[in-house]
RNA sequence: CGGGGCGUAGCUCAGCCUGGUAGAGCACCUGGUUUGGGACCAGGGGGUCGUAGGUUCAAAUCCUAUCGCCCCGACCA
């Protein structure tokens, strides 16, 4: 991809409505723009992100036995009064009527609409168990919507919801998800911690969070010694000690990015989604509910991974893994070379960002900070001469001085590890 | 919803107190010179000062209302 042919608006200045550092960064890297509050839209490198992040989630979740559907985001009044929500939710429920004055509300989450589904069509133990999830746009009409991505109304989540014959099967599955959502945070090179919470609006009676820890979380979260385990503020215990080994727990500031929960029978009684088991007695199906916020992942890892020049991009989730980018304009050898190396690179699989700006070096080069792409090639004057071009890491700073006859290799290597 | 703050060019902001022909830097367009860390020269485009009403000879500036946005608190992926 050609820089000049994107739609990358970088900014210069800070942004005065942005203050968390991943909203700054998402806005002055050209990721995002606002349309109201709590309201984004999301540019080619923005999406880039989220979509990587989407894929690993897709990957992991079909890798944990669930199955990708597509819920509706409008649905009507009568399948919230069945789960009492309707009333309960309050105003982060968008309301509205249509044209015949039937009610209808924007999803918040879906635990209506997938436990109606099932119930409509599982009538025997046999087609259970299921675990189904989507990936889709969610809206709450949050009273403070802030920090960008970070707590938008409109917000793209992964929800997947489970259905089991059985409480032991269930927690089973709760615990595959939890798996999972490991798998999920560490693939998107992110430090988290899962933390032991309660269950609020939604429901049930077993649930963790995970948090990834951040100075500017809106959390507080009490984690133990080894780090690997936290408590919320609500299901901490009394002491504040770590019950298994006594030490102290500490506090921290985190970002829940995902939330796991066995939600036992609360929606299929209200639902009244039963299955027929062997003998033929009808019987509650067991359910679970497991989401994680997919722009909030995105700020959490830009909240956690960067530098006062920019973004540091985890390589699994950043919009490209490599930047190439010539210093001279496109009648130099530099220019040339670099176009090669892109076009190389780009057939054996890697996406590049050629940088093929007429600016400046120094527009190119902190631009690049700024976009926190994680490997970069540079094309100088003085390297091509000698045959050399320069590969650095956005984290490290290192600059290496490759050939230019290895540099495809090279990269590869750094970018594709096996 | 309670408390605080802000709406002036695409962005960051000055001007408002003390009313008198709308500004700066960056960005953008044209031509030229530039290319290792946000270049330079010359020319140029762009704002009914959030909106509506009021006071006044005259309003970005004073008054009233309203809308939007941001921050702190209660709610949440």
């Amino acid at each position: 991809m050609k820089f000049s042919e994107m739609l990358i608006p970088t900014l210069r200045e800070v942004p005065s409505d942005a203050e968390v550092i991943s909203h700054q960064l998402m806005l002055r890297s050209g990721m995002i723009r606002k349309l109201a509050a709590g309201i984004y839209s999301y540019l080619p490198l923005g999406l880039r992100v989220i979509q990587k992040v989407e894929k690993i989630i897709r990957e992991e979740m079909n890798a944990a036995g669930a199955q990708e559907v597509l819920l509706p985001i409008v649905m009507p009044k009568e399948l919230w009064i069945e789960s009492k929500r309707w009333e309960v939710y309050g105003k982060e429920l968008l309301r509205f009527k249509d044209r015949h004055e039937r009610e209808f509300c924007f999803g918040p989450t879906h635990e209506e609409a997938i436990t109606d589904l099932v119930r409509n069509e599982v009538r025997s133990y046999r087609q259970l168990p299921q675990s189904l999830y989507q990936i889709q746009t969610k809206f709450r009409d949050e009273i403070r919507p802030r920090f960008g991505l970070m707590r938008g109304r409109e917000f793209i989540m992964k929800d997947c919801y489970s259905f089991e014959r059985d409480e032991d099967a269930a927690i089973k599955t709760y615990w595959r998800m939890y798996e999972a959502y490991r798998k999920i945070f560490t693939r998107c090179g992110l430090t988290f911690v899962p933390v032991q919470a309660g269950t609020g609006e939604i429901g049930g009676t077993l649930s963790h969070e995970f948090h990834v820890l951040a100075k500017s979380g809106e959390d507080e979260v009490f984690v133990t010694e080894a780090g690997d385990l936290g408590y919320s503020v609500d299901k901490v215990p009394a002491d504040k000690k770590d019950p298994k080994t006594g030490s102290p727990l500490k506090s921290y500031r985190g970002i829940e990015v995902g939330q796991v929960f066995h939600l036992g029978t609360k929606y299929s009684e209200a639902f009244h989604a039963v299955y027929l088991d062997p003998e033929g007695k009808e019987k509650l199906i067991v359910m679970g509910c497991y989401g994680i916020g997919v722009g909030r992942t995105a700020a959490a890892a830009i909240e956690q991974n960067h530098d006062d020049k920019g973004i540091l991009w985890p390589l699994a989730i950043a919009p490209f893994p490599v930047t190439v980018i010539p210093l001279g304009g496109p009648e130099t050898p530099m220019f040339q070379a670099a176009a090669e190396i892109t076009d190389a690179l780009q057939k054996a699989g890697v996406e590049v960002l050629l940088d093929d700006r007429p600016d400046t070096a120094g527009v190119k080069l902190n631009d690049a900070d700024l976009l926190g792409i994680p490997w970069r090639v540079v094309v100088g004057k003085k390297g091509i001469e000698k045959g050399e071009v320069e590969v650095k890491e956005r984290k490290g700073g290192a600059v290496t001085p490759v050939a230019r006859a290895s540099v495809v290799e090279q990269v590869l290597a750094k970018v594709r590890p096996a």
